[in-house]
Order: structure tokens, then C-alpha cells, then sequence
DNA sequence: CGCGGTTACCCAAACGTTTGGGCCAAACGT
DNA sequence: ACGTTTGGCCCAAACGTTTGGGTAACCGCG
């Protein structure tokens, strides 16, 4: 292997091969429009130019960190990248950040504090200019510590104590799927709610259970447990539901991944999803609509998100104020809810195997 | 707000503090254990590093960099990072990298080849130690380019060209499989085989062909689809499969989300899944359990593919000769494959609904 | 011809580290 | 007593940029 380590291209070189000085290289290949005018001649400015992407001239960062006091480096922690949602949030915060010349550094804290705290010391230690939290728990001081200290950031997919946010309008999607259960006739509803300390399933689980109290059928503590976010969690938290108390006719799950265990348990106690019993996930995740019993859920703009939580901050490190932001979501119906779709899924069904 | 922006301590304000020579406290604070004894006194030593972590001094990363030529940033490229497998290879990557003192830098290319390229530049004009790609195009002269120019990296999850990769053995996975289906009494199977131009989908298939080959039931072309690593991909390469012939007792799947989409499929032409045909998946994803019939699957170790590639990043780096490694998969039967399964299943289904 | 204003540059300091080489004094060996 | 070691530190250059401040040459103008 032939591979040469040649040392990487510096303004300096570019300068001596021209014999300019460095500064005036600088200028020409760097400077912003306003600024450069006098820089050099416009012959001179076409030398430099072709060199440099002759030669393939790349700025060193850390030369220009180190200078500037600014990396162009975004922090983002969240829980987990194995979990579809943040990881399609990231996705969006990665394609805007790469829009406005920035870079991303994402890590993952499990949703543990302490993971969080080292996390975000590492994170900064490597001097990033701005961070995105992804897992911020409501009850957390933590942030509040790191405003104090004057760090810019943003929430992303949770809000947390007044701090600048981008999310989804869970209220709003909890009161939808409210709505849509409403319709249907259901009465005796439950709710696997995810875990207490996240804005997410605290809000979805609010707008759901303040509708059906408005429609005069307030959700009994013991219909609403509480989980984690993952297939697991779900299961876990049917099971809870299904070992107190009669079956309820539906089951609203703040998590598509969470409703997937929930119709694991179900298929398990021997219960058909959009027949036996309503099930309703959130995210609208791209397997919801492939599930063998298709599931309604409610969409919320997750890529949009991280697109939109970049631009906030963004905002801030440019000095402007930051306003947080609630996303619209929508309410998608399908077979797991809705009799008429569920009757023609196994009318299908039926003939195909006729 | 009170959020004072304090400039960072530096060794500078330390050494000045404590009347000592910068280098000093530089050699004190991060010299390696065998080169560092005669950097001070053991009273000098005590009184800097107590001044040190009570100034909360952290090393300036861009400032280190630049002076050393080396950043501890590893640059880690993948298909989609909302592809629970990649997240996960990811997590392990992150993992390992930590324990190491290392970042990582991970950015998704969708696969698309001028992607990978123009997301390669710029990770490495981050000027990062070595590069780890999750998204290796098999025909790709483009890794040659990269070798050739000195980069050092591993492959992970897909193997290429020789590169060293740390991957699962998935040929082997492949035969498994079809040792199972065979076992079972399958004879007419199909494929569906992933892009063609990913080791994973290409190697799978081909130990699945070769075991049914040496079975004397060689799989004709028209068994084997390719399609895209998602469930639409699945949903469509079945729709394909389904158009062209009778209806093959089993079909493998080379992916988890793959398969979802065959089930989808499958359910939409009145098949059912575990009893008219057997599906099997690959990656053994989370939900691959949960589904209403659980989908037998081969276990990847995900994780543990990410931290081996990392470590086998880092013995690159100290100069030592990487090795390819080839994990062990593991047969994961369930339902979706397993008539004795899916028997217990309904039963409990029957019973419960009774 | 002197003068203000451009134009087209150069200079040098600074950002915070690391690191090869000094230097001085004390300890040691003979 | 006199070299030699070694412990404990300081010096200064270097990494590649950016940026505020020159300055020399030239132009136009009165």
C-alpha cells in the first residue's frame, strides 16, 4: 500500500508557492463578503483561489477553534439512538446543522442522570458552541445548572422547566386520540403513560385524560400506569393494566414502540387488537402502518423537529431570543381503532385465503 | 439571567497562579505515567493538581489538537442512523470510543454514493484519527481511495474490497436458516435479498442458497428479490415474489424491518403468517418478539460489532495490523417458522378468548 | 507639488497546548 | 575535591488560523 501521509495543506504553503503573505490568503479564501473587499486584487484573489483547490486547501478547524474561540460544534445528548424517534430527530438536526456549516456530536445518556452529567461535561469539554437536549427530565435541576453557567442550548422532543423548546404538541395529540376514542363509543379506556419524568408521555397522557374527564368520564388512577418507552416497557405496563381490574375497551400507548409490547401482552392473553380491544400508539413510527393489525397512532413531525430545535439554537449563539416551539401533530386512524377498517382488513384476509 | 460567560481556565492562569512555568503544570497534569517522573516535586505535583481541579481546568481540545496532529475524533458513517441496527452498531461504537478517551463524529449517508463521498470530506477536513463506515458499497472503488490516500479505517456491519471489517458471520447466518427450514421440511423458499450491493443481504443469501444447494433443492432466480432494508422494501420485494409463480412455503427475509413489511404483505393477500408460510427475519431487532406472531430472526450481535470495530480502529491507529473479525449469529426460533410455536400460540389465543 | 484617499498588501500577536532542550543546584561517586 | 548524575524546573518554538493595525505605492485633485 502506497499510502502516503502527506501533510495536509496550509495557508502558509499556499502563501510561499504565491509569495503572499498568510493573512492575505486568509482574507481571500475566508473572509465574508463584507468584509474582504480590500483583500486583494481580483487577479491576486484568482491565484489563491486556484491554488488552494488545486492544492485541495481545507481550513484546519482546530487552528480556527483555537483562534476564534468557536468551534462550530453542536452537542446533542439523547437517551437512546436505538430508539427510532430520537434517532429521526437526530437525522433532522444533522441535515440542518450541515445546512449552516455546522457539526454534531451526539451521544447517548440512557436517560440515567449521572450519564447525563458526564455526558454533558464531556461534551463541553470538547468545546462544543451550543447543545441539544433530547432528554431532559421535568424535574431536572440539571438544566438549570447548565443555563446558569451560561451554555446556549435547546430542548428538542421534551420540554423542561421553561427552558427554550422545540416538541411535538402532545397535549394537543393526547386530546386527539381522546377525541378519536370518544367517537368510537369507548368508555372504559387505559393508559400505558411512559415514564413520569418525560414531558412526552406526561403531556400525551394530560391532553387524553383531561378530554375524556370534559366528556364526563374521568380515567380512574388505576387505568394509567407508567413505563418505559420501549417494547419491553409496554409489555411490562399491559400487564400491570390486564392483572387490575376488568378489560378496558381501549388502550391508549404514548409510544408506537410501547404499543407493540402492548400487543404482545394482548396477543398473549389471547386478545385480537381492533377487535377485542382498541389500541393506539404515538409517533407514527414507520412500522405502524405495516404491523399485521395496522395501528393508529398520531403523527408528529419528528425530523421537523430536530430540523426546527437546530435552528433555535442556532438563534441563540447569534445572540436573538429563542421561542419555543410546539409542532402540530395528527391524529392517524387505522384497523387497531377503527371497526369499519378492521372488517374490511379480515374480509381480505378471508377471501385471500378462500 | 446571571449567566456569566467565564473564560475557560487555562495551564497558562494555573502556572501563573502558582508561580510555576506553563510546561510544568502541562507535563504535571497530562504526562503519560512513564514519562512524566521528573516533571516536578511530589509537593509541586499535589499543590497543581489541586489547584487544577479546583479551577475545574479542562484541556483545551483544539488548542491539543493542533499541536499534536491528532484530535481523537473518529468519524463514523452509516446508511441511516434511524435503522435500529446501524443505532445500535452506533451505541457500541460510542461505548467503546469512551473508554478509549475518544469522540465520535457519526453522520448518515442514505447509501447514496456522492453522499458518502461529500460526508467523507468533511469528516475528514474535521481532521479526524480514523474513520469507521457503516455503509460500504461492495463494489466500491471508493474505500480503495480512501485507503489509498492514508485514512486509516474499519468497516463495520458490511464487509468490502479486503478492507478490515468487523462484521457478523453472516453466511454462516444464512445456512442456519436454511438448516432450519429444511429441518422443517421446506422445499420451494424464497428471498428476499436486501440491496445488492450490501454484504449483509448478498452473504445471507448466498449461505442460504448454498445449504438449500447442497440439500439438492438449488433456489431458482426467480425466488430470489432484491429490495430496499426497510419495510416498504420487504413489502414490495414480496408483492414481487407473490406476482411471479406458486406461493413458496417459507421465505427468508435478511432483515427484521424486511420482514415486517413480507408480514404486511402476506396478511394483505390472506396469508397467515406462522401456518400458510413461514417467514424468517435477520438482526433479531427488539420487536421481532413482539410481534403478534413472533418472527423467528437470527441474533446479530449488534453492540458488540460496534465496540470490536472501534477497537480494531484504535489498534490501527497504534500501528498495529487489524484483523477482520466475524462475529457469531445465533438462530432465534419462533413462531413465524415453528409449527409447534405457533400451535401453543393459537391455543392460548382460543383459550383466552373463550 | 503636496495631500488625502484608496488599493493591495504585509506584520505580528494571539489562541492554549506540547515537547526537545536547557540550566542550576544538590546529591553522588571516586 | 572534582566530575557526573539527576531532580526540578524554565525556555521557546511550533501547530495553523484570524485580525487589528500598519505601510508603500499610486491616484486624483487643487
Amino acid at each position: 500500500m502506497g499510502a502516503k501521509k502527506a501533510r495536509p495543506v496550509t495557508l502558509q504553503m499556499i502563501a510561499d508557492q504565491l509569495g503572499l503573505h498568510v493573512s492575505t490568503v486568509s482574507r481571500v479564501l475566508h473572509a465574508k463578503p463584507g468584509e474582504g473587499l480590500r483583500a486583494a486584487s481580483s487577479p491576486t484573489v484568482e491565484r489563491v483561489r486556484r491554488l488552494a483547490d488545486e492544492l485541495g486547501y481545507q481550513r484546519n478547524p482546530h487552528a480556527m477553534s483555537l483562534r476564534t474561540q468557536r468551534s462550530n460544534l453542536i452537542g446533542v445528548l439523547v437517551p437512546r439512538l436505538s430508539d427510532v424517534v430520537l434517532a429521526t430527530i437526530y437525522e433532522g438536526i444533522e441535515e440542518a446543522a450541515a445546512e449552516h456549516g455546522l457539526s454534531t456530536f451526539v451521544t447517548n445518556t440512557r436517560d440515567v442522570p449521572e450519564v447525563q452529567r458526564a455526558r454533558t461535561e464531556m461534551v463541553l469539554g470538547r468545546r462544543v458552541d451550543g447543545m441539544i437536549f433530547g432528554d431532559a427530565h421535568s424535574d431536572s435541576g440539571f438544566l438549570d445548572e447548565v443555563a446558569a453557567r451560561g451554555v446556549p442550548f435547546v430542548l428538542v422532543n421534551r420540554r423542561a422547566g421553561g427552558h427554550p423548546a422545540v416538541v411535538c404538541d402532545d397535549y394537543l395529540g393526547g386530546r386527539m386520540v381522546a377525541e378519536h376514542l370518544l367517537e368510537q363509543g369507548h368508555e372504559d379506556v387505559a393508559v400505558v403513560a411512559g415514564e413520569p419524568y418525560a414531558s412526552t408521555g406526561v403531556d400525551r397522557t394530560g391532553g387524553f385524560a383531561d378530554r375524556f374527564r370534559e366528556a364526563g368520564l374521568p380515567i380512574p388512577g388505576h387505568r394509567i400506569v407508567h413505563s418505559r418507552f420501549d417494547a419491553q416497557g409496554g409489555r411490562a405496563g399491559t400487564e400491570r393494566l390486564l392483572a387490575t381490574g376488568p378489560l378496558p375497551s381501549a388502550v391508549f400507548v404514548v409510544n408506537d414502540f410501547g404499543a407493540i409490547g402492548t400487543i404482545g401482552a394482548l396477543r398473549d392473553h389471547g386478545l385480537r387488537v381492533g377487535a377485542d380491544i382498541a389500541v393506539v400508539g404515538f409517533n407514527d413510527t414507520p412500522l405502524a402502518a405495516e404491523l399485521p393489525v395496522p395501528l393508529t397512532t398520531v403523527r408528529s413531525p419528528m425530523r421537523e423537529m430536530g430540523r426546527r430545535g437546530l435552528r433555535q439554537l442556532v438563534r441563540i449563539l447569534a445572540g436573538e431570543q429563542a421561542e419555543t416551539e410546539l409542532l402540530r401533530p395528527e391524529l392517524i386512524v387505522r384497523a387497531s381503532s377503527d371497526p369499519g377498517q378492521y372488517e374490511r382488513l379480515m374480509a381480505k384476509a378471508v377471501k385471500g385465503q378462500g
